[in-house]
RNA sequence: GCCAGGGUGGCGGAAUUGGUAGACGCAAGGGACUUAAAAUCCCUCGAGCUAUUGCUUGUACGGGUUCGAUUCCCGUCCCUGGUACCA
């Protein structure tokens, strides 16, 4: 009888090991190549959740393949602390976030401890811990004075009844989430960050050196963003001056289409709108119109089913190509932060412009013909065409293929100073500011006098008072913390007001990859010689709804942060190396009907054994697999995994049920396949336990081993080569594990011919090669089985095992013969068989000579150590 | 609409360069052990024929290239994600 496979107590064991032994600390003082792994940090909710399993048990596998390789690991993990669900609880519950949020933390640090994670939690960080965001504040005040960060007025949704800003996914359908109140635009002034600025060198880092080594999505939306094209700009003259402005510039993808242009439009934000209708009998018209697009919230205006509207300001603008009059119109589908808010309009080749003249009558002029014999008619035209074509009433233009005119006009408007090729980006200047408590403060003052004051650097942190009132309704906290508005102006000495908003908490995500470097310095956010050895991040992994949010904020921001010199330009100018992001984490959904036909959703728990719910007694039916989540009721936590089956059946189940970028299907049965190849692994050490211990290393020739202590040992070295192909760079980790379930299928058949020692020591390297493959992904038992098994020292520590080149050959190979493509049979065959002998071997085979009986062989085709095909008809 | 990715057994998934489709696991069925059950072990397992060695068919669908296609090309359908008045 041999003891049983019980995971808690080696759990328990290994754990404190590690952390006694520090085994996965970063070590200063190696001189072994870095490598620097890092998963997306979490948000302190409270309770870890399926996802982050999977997350970081993939980070995990990696993390222990490096160290195991030799590098010198760097495994930081910290909180993404600053947040609204801390405020939401200080609302709902009285707690302070500050207290509920390290609360948090230790709590989930505790549970990741238990998942036996291998982090250095010396670097451990929290982002609303006042010595992480000082340095937040330090940066944003230089980038101010380098003139990177400005301010203007901006629209936020304005909630009436909580007196407060929404973030949008706190706004549905025009209502607040919490009252279902209307929420309003309103202007406010905040702080923004020039990320336009960046927008040509954030596309040549992805061009350069993210290509290769993120995943195409994530690139491919990134470049969207972005969302560079090319054009050119055109200057409309106003009839007369309004307000001191004369011109309307324009930007177009189709400058070709200048001369059919017959009115333009603006936007309702654009700064002329008003200003052109005054004075004229359309003023009234044009302030009703524009308010009312205002007035609506930007889902809404950003629908499909969003009626295109307009109004004419009264006013017309003059073509500088043809000196033709064009009305100027105020439109709402016309974007002010695209481009320049205003729209040269041409309803022959452009959908929207064509309905737009349509629908108020106005005039459509064709440039572009489809080619030299086809021609279009403006006035029986059911639709804008806007494909290529060849330039007609476009003066010295006409005849010109329209490409070619795109080029050629952009150059004239350039040579005449009206204008010229011009590049836009979609991309649009960060704001940062929120209106929120718990967040980093703004290190801003208003002065009467001075106005906008920078906080003097040596007055860095402005803490967050921890004195303030939580409401639902009523505003900030911070602006009605008297203490902390009123101050004294630094330039003046004279009575001033702080900033009372906070960051985005995108700004402490968007560092903290290299405070990670060094984590407590006090001279600066980074220490440029720790920037300089650990950066850039060798392996990032997260999740798939960070592709453009935080990936590219972390882009610009080290940007940023390397040309206000906090380290040098030798560093890449990429954070992260490579990334993986993985899939999410589902289960099967369980629901009843209620009389309205609507579901109501289960937990596993709530249904009998007959498949009834324990709620309502109703059978219980089966849902599409969906994300794990609360309101779906089809969470699995990881604590009443781990407790039934023990961490390491949890991490191998999810690396085993998919690769890491697929959505994973979480099933308790998948949970108990691999818990039970575990137990199979455990029992097979415990049974042989002292035969493997008494023999030595294999060493000798393989002639000297059984027939199938030669096969072992082959496998052996072929697994070793397998699995290390699979976890190097590709993180197939799920053929990885089956790689090494094929092998214990083997080992668990084999016992060593009597007598033989040679079989006996090929045993032995085979169950500790296995044990070394397996422990990246269930360290605890290999580290029990490897001690058990009498090594020294710890297994996350043993260098990863090797395979020699000439073990893995194999001697015989299976021949593949085809007749006609078709398999036919095969036959096996001495590895390295000539062409010619593999061709005799084929058409010995009784089964292909039934298929080539009475037919000529037209052809015989040899793979060498494949197939042979013979065409025969 | 546009862009991208995908579609392989009852299920999750393998097949790294065009060369034996379905590794490994789950589920299912059968058997051994047991008084019995659990656990464990062994066998079967794409579909259809067939007496067993065999044959036909099969990687969403229709074509093509090739001695040979899950893999390459063209077209169609469906799914998933991103994006959407971007001038």
């Amino acid at each position: 009888m041999t003891a049983k496979y019980k995971p808690n107590s080696i759990e328990t064991k290994w754990q404190q090991y590690w952390e006694e032994q520090r085994t996965f600390y970063t070590r200063e003082d190696s001189d072994a190549p870095k490598f620097y792994m890092l998963e997306m940090f979490p948000y302190p909710s409270g309770r870890l959740h399926m996802g982050h399993v999977r997350n970081y048990s993939i980070g995990d596998v990696v993390a222990r393949y490096k160290l195991k390789c030799g590098y010198n690991v760097m495994h930081p993990f910290g909180w993404d602390a600053f947040g609204l669900p801390a405020e939401n609880a200080a609302i709902e519950r009285g707690v302070h976030p500050a207290g509920w949020t390290y609360s948090n933390i230790k709590d989930m640090r505790g549970q990741l401890q238990k998942l036996g994670l291998g982090y250095d939690w010396d670097r451990e960080i929290a982002t609303c811990h006042p010595e992480y965001y000082r340095w937040e504040q330090q940066i944003f005040l230089r980038a101010f004075e380098k003139g990177l960060v400005y301010r203007k007025k901006a629209l936020v949704n304005w909630s009436e009844k909580m007196q407060t800003v929404l973030a949008n996914e706190q706004v549905i359908d025009g209502v607040d989430y919490r009252y279902g109140l209307p929420v309003v635009q309103k202007e406010l002034t905040q702080w923004f960050f020039k990320t336009t600025a960046y927008a040509e060198q954030l596309l040549d880092g992805i061009d350069n050196e993210l290509d290769e080594n993120w995943p195409k999505r994530v690139v491919l939306e990134q470049r969207s963003r972005i969302g560079k094209s090319h054009g050119a700009k055109v200057v409309f003259t106003l009839e007369e001056e309004i307000d001191g402005e004369t011109e309307l510039p324009v930007f177009t993808t189709r400058p070709d289409t200048l001369w059919g242009v017959t009115f333009m439009s603006l936007a309702a934000e654009h700064p002329m709108a008003l200003k052109l209708a005054a004075g004229t009998d359309k003023d009234t018209e044009v302030n009703a119109f524009v308010q009312k697009v205002l007035a609506e919230d930007k889902r809404k205006r950003g629908s499909e089913d969003y009626e295109k509207q307009g109004v004419f300001t009264g006013r017309y603008c003059v073509n500088p190509v043809n000196g033709t009059r064009v009305p100027v119109y105020v439109a709402n589908f016309v974007l002010m932060d695209y481009g320049t808010g205003a729209v040269m309009a041409v309803p022959a080749h452009d959908q929207r412009d064509f309905e737009f003249a349509k629908k108020y009558d106005l005039p459509i002029k064709v440039v572009i013909h489809p080619d030299e014999n086809s021609s279009l008619d403006a006035a029986t035209m059911e639709s804008a065409y806007t494909e290529d074509g060849v330039q007609v009433n476009s003066e010295q233009f006409d005849g010109m293929n329209n490409r070619d005119a795109i080029e050629k006009i952009a150059d004239y408007l350039a040579e005449k100073g009206w204008g010229g090729k011009t590049i836009n980006y979609r991309l649009r200047d960060w704001c940062v500011s929120r209106q929120r408590y718990w967040g980093a403060p703004i290190p801003v003052i208003y002065c009467d006098k001075c106005d906008v004051v920078p906080v003097p650097e040596d007055q860095l942190p402005v803490m967050l008072p921890e004195n303030v009132k939580f409401e639902a309704e009523g505003g900030s906290p911070l602006a009605k913390c008297e203490e902390f508005v009123h101050t004294t102006c630094p330039k003046c000495g004279g009575p001033a007001r702080r900033e009372t908003d906070t960051f985005d908490t995108f700004m402490e995500s968007s560092w903290y990859q290299l405070r990670y470097a060094s984590p407590r310095y006090t001279d600066g956010p980074v220490d440029p010689a720790a920037i300089e050895k650990w950066l850039p991040v060798d392996q990032y992994i997260g999740g798939i709804e960070h592709a453009v949010g935080h990936l590219m904020y972390s882009r610009f921001y080290h940007r940023l942060m390397q040309d206000l010199g906090y380290f040098p330009k030798s560093v890449s100018s990429e954070p992260f190396k490579k990334l993986l992001t993985q899939g999410m984490v589902c289960k099967e959904t369980r629901y009843t009907l209620d009389e309205n036909g609507n579901p109501k959703w289960h937990t596993d728990d709530d249904i009998d054994e007959n498949g009834n719910s324990r709620i309502n007694g109703e059978k219980v039916l089966t849902g599409r697999v969906e994300k794990m989540s609360k309101s779906k009721y089809n969470g699995v936590d990881p604590e009443a995994i781990m407790a039934r089956y023990g961490v390491d059946s949890a991490r191998l189940f999810v690396l085993f049920a998919s690769p890491p970028e697929n959505d994973l299907v979480w099933k308790d049965e998948g949970v108990d396949g691999v818990h039970r190849f575990l137990s199979r692994v455990w029992n097979m050490v415990q049974q042989r336990k002292e035969a493997l211990v008494a023999a030595a290393s294999f060493t000798g020739s393989p002639d000297s081993l059984s027939a199938a202590g030669k096969e072992l040992h082959k496998l052996t070295h072929q697994t070793i080569m397998g699995v290390t192909g699979d976890v190097d760079g590709r993180f197939h980790f799920n053929t990885a594990i089956a790689k090494c379930m094929e092998f214990m299928n083997v080992i668990s058949k084999f016992t060593p011919a009597a007598g033989n020692d040679a079989d006996a020591s090929v045993q032995k390297d085979a169950v500790l090669a296995l044990v070394n493959l397996l422990s990246v992904f269930a360290p605890h038992v290999c580290e029990e089985m490897w001690q058990q098994l009498g090594q020294e020292g710890s297994i996350s520590t043993v260098p990863w095992p090797s395979y020699d080149e000439d073990a893995v050959k194999e001697s015989t190979i299976t021949i593949a013969i085809q007749v006609m493509g078709k398999m036919r049979g095969t036959v096996e065959a001495p590895a390295g068989c000539s062409k010619d002998e593999m061709e005799k071997l084929a058409f010995a085979h009784d089964n292909i000579q039934k298929h080539i009986e009475g037919k000529t062989v037209r052809k015989v085709i040899v793979v060498p150590g494949k197939l042979v095909n013979i065409v025969a008809n």
